[in-house]
DNA sequence: AAACCGACTAAAAAACCAAAATAGTATTGA
DNA sequence: TCAATACTATTTTGGTTTTTTAGTCGGTTT
């Protein structure tokens, strides 16, 4: 559904200015998403009204339903927004580097300094239980998502040499239990809010990642 | 609370009886329990009363609070009688081994089965919202548990010169992080039921624990 | 025609209150 | 000491009204 969304808005309304960057529309429609970002950041999902992201928008309620057909459509393409935010972000790092060990390594500690500083957002969610469903299914959408990219860094590292020890097929499920359990480690340091702080993380990272994937 | 009670039945009441091996208030609670046990999981915290509890025992009421005070309290003892349940057992098979590693793969193996065969009353307690902080003091109260119990394992295998390449000061927050990373598999494993049975687990224990702690 | 607004509606949520259910207590008896 | 009956004080529930809010529509501006 969000996924449409973006699609959408990259083709049609570009064509008509080609010098043009970025279409009307997507400014319009980033400004709502910023704006909504904040209030359900703030407030959660329930008690921010379509009213009140249109008045901090400084526009009519009904001009949102012009962007968006739906409350739900906004707020999956704030929590899209998010995702695509972080993963880019993570790729970035990752990419950097040319060592499978290097690129794990990388990973971790992105991810996990990202969703550090997303935790505010990770509690408001909680909070909503009619909605943590809908979260849920973003969460284990944006997991299979990450087990490919995984799988993708310790594919490559299998072919060229660097990660031996284990069956070519068992690398789809390897990479599945690396991210719950790296998940587990996350959210754990999220629940106790910051047990595992950055130089710790960063730590066991260098010292388990190898052991792990040697 | 709940370990009060239990430190309160193993002393007062035995010492007037001694050949008996377990007093008669030993029994009926073990018997409110039992119940209690089952009507939890069947129907919730919040959907069972203290009325049922005491007609599946073919009690009155007011005699439940001759033995708890609360019914917090008998739920709190249901949940603990539960822990120490698969904490023995965990135990018992533990210390089968007498190796750092193959304990740890134990641990590991019999804990995830354990749990695996309380998913019922896992997605009970998930859902009444109103007692999740309650379960999840009990977590945390457990995972503190369980934490000084890896370490001592941990502890040993460094001391034997069987657990190498750490500095001994690292276990507690290695096996933090070990206990988060692992309960972060057993709930992924849980949630989206069934992802990795016996068998898998077993293998991933087997190739993982080694390298982690070698 | 595309972007926008204000007024409108239907539906959901909150506020309210009476009635029922239930946790916990007191009294009594075996 | 243990258990049962009868009772009270809270919660919880169910039903009703009121308010809020998501989503629509007709019309206006750009």
């Amino acid at each position: 559904m969000a996924f449409l969304l973006f699609v959408h808005l990259t083709t049609e309304k570009r064509i008509r200015s080609k010098n043009m960057s970025v279409s009307k529309d997507e400014i319009v429609k980033a400004e709502i998403l910023e704006q909504a970002q904040k209030l359900f950041q703030q407030f959660g999902l329930k008690k921010t009204t379509m009213d009140e992201i249109a008045l901090a928008c400084g526009k009519a309620k009904s001009t949102l339903y012009h962007y968006f057909k739906s409350k739900e459509e906004v707020f999956d393409a704030v929590i899209h927004m998010e995702v695509i935010n972080l993963r880019q972000h993570v790729k970035d790092k990752v990419e950097e580097h040319k060592k499978m060990l290097d690129k794990l390594q990388a990973y971790v500690i992105e991810f996990n300094l990202g969703i550090i500083q997303k935790t505010n957002l990770y509690h408001i969610v909680k909070q909503d239980s009619m909605f943590e469903a809908r979260a849920k299914k973003h969460f284990f959408q944006m997991l299979d998502f990450e087990k490919s990219y995984i799988m993708r860094i310790l594919e490559d590292g299998y072919d060229s040499g660097e990660y031996r020890g284990v069956e070519r097929e068992d690398i789809p499920w390897i990479a599945e239990l690396f991210l719950a359990a790296f998940y587990g480690v996350v959210q754990y340091s999220v629940e106790r809010d910051g047990t595992f702080d950055e130089e710790k993380l960063t730590k066991a990272a260098l010292l388990f990642v190898p052991k792990l994937f040697s």
